[in-house]
DNA sequence: GAGTGGTCTAGACCACGAG
DNA sequence: TCGTGGTCTAGACCACTCA
């Protein structure tokens, strides 16, 4: 299949055995490791590059490349996150706006009504690890600020129905930026509108995780009656 | 945020936008592209590599660069594809194989268990289009070739419970090449576990998905008892 | 064999971070 | 100011496709 490996494919898998036996540096230089494997630089950049959209390494301009911490891998499940882990911190910014544009759609409201947002962004000790836009009727909004993490049921509105869009993209910059990972590690992003028993949207999210950490999980319980429809 | 666009974006952008209102003629030639912009072919290689990780076009060693066909956004649900197209089709090849692995924890098998694969490969017209793997245990394996696409219930054992994992990541080598896309482009991979009413497993499936293609939808409807159940 | 894309080099220049 | 990563260039060489 692959008879002749690329120079950067042999250096990138030399690479990744070192950080599974953890005899690499935590910023190691280019310099010096386009010296250790005498190639040029924009070789060693491309295998990097490949170790960076597996999430392995992280890059800072001006400072160096870093390995990143393994993260076991989470599982959101039902608009909650398991494990809930003690060393996850959430900040959240609140703003005002109106609607307009997607937000509009997904709440099925008109342009230019209130809105709250809560832009959610959460850690996991310093290194970013979801990012979350919910979108809130200003007349529905409250303490509502725990976003996609596990939250009392009595704070928010009877649900009755959640749809969740899932998809699979890269990054857009800002997102890359803001969660610190390289613009070809995949995202998985999720749209979840929730409805309550009236029909009514009353929230719609945003949510966007790293490829490298979470996975959704989804769990349909067939009933008699589900079975005789699907027939 | 971004004041110096580098090059090659500001290439992605207007090949972009040539490509969006149709000005871009199929198989348009690297070395011609470079002489238009000015720039050197690493450059351009580079912008080409933005697209190629959008999905807008494919590059063929030898040959030249070409415009994917803009294909509709699909929906993966309840494990079936919607919309339902007459062109699409699908290639199965079913192998005789025995459980390790994955797998077999996936079917909660002993290792070496009797096992039936059927590979499946949809196209739509020449492109490739999405990729299924499903094990079911050999005495269960029946006309079960349709994989993900609609089939009737009568074919399939009662179902009462099916899993769905879901994560985003980059497609293997074999996959990028099977599907024919860039191994740049993120793609959306199914865990799909399904089981009978006697909780059995009868199926596991991976389905892989090119991430510029469909998207997966779950709808929760949450009961009465649900909600209490969540309090 | 001519033309294409794929890989790699050596080196220039700019932007960022820290002392 | 110095060392880092980020971008770009000009050109060499190989692999693939097609006439």
């Amino acid at each position: 299949m692959e008879p002749v490996p690329s120079l950067r494919h042999t250096i990138a898998d030399d690479l990744r055995t070192q950080i599974a036996t953890g005899r690499l540096k935590p910023g190691e230089r280019q310099p010096q490791l386009s010296a250790r494997y005498k190639v040029s630089t924009a070789t060693l950049r491309n295998a990097l590059a490949l170790l960076q959209a597996e999430g392995l390494i992280e890059k800072i301009h001006g400072k160096g490349n870093f390995v990143r911490r393994l993260l076991r891998r989470l599982t959101y499940e039902g608009g909650v996150l398991t494990p809930t882990l003690p060393t996850v911190h959430v900040t959240v910014r609140t703003a005002q706006l109106h609607a307009r544009g997607t937000v509009s759609a997904l709440l099925n409201v008109p342009s230019r009504t209130p809105l709250t947002e809560y832009l959610c962004l959460s850690h996991e000790g310093e290194s970013p690890h979801s990012l979350a836009r919910m979108y809130v009727p200003r007349d529905l909004a409250r303490a509502e600020v725990s976003c996609h993490w596990p939250k009392p049921a009595e704070l928010r509105p009877r649900l009755a129905e959640i749809r969740e869009r899932v998809s699979a993209r890269l990054p857009t910059p800002e997102e890359a930026s803001t969660l610190r990972i390289s613009s070809a590690l995949a995202v998985l992003a999720i749209t979840r509108v929730s409805a309550d028993t009236a029909g009514r949207v009353v929230e719609a999210a945003l949510l966007v995780f790293p490829g490298d950490r979470p996975e959704a999980l989804f769990t349909t319980h067939l009933t008699t009656e589900d079975r005789k429809a699907e027939g």
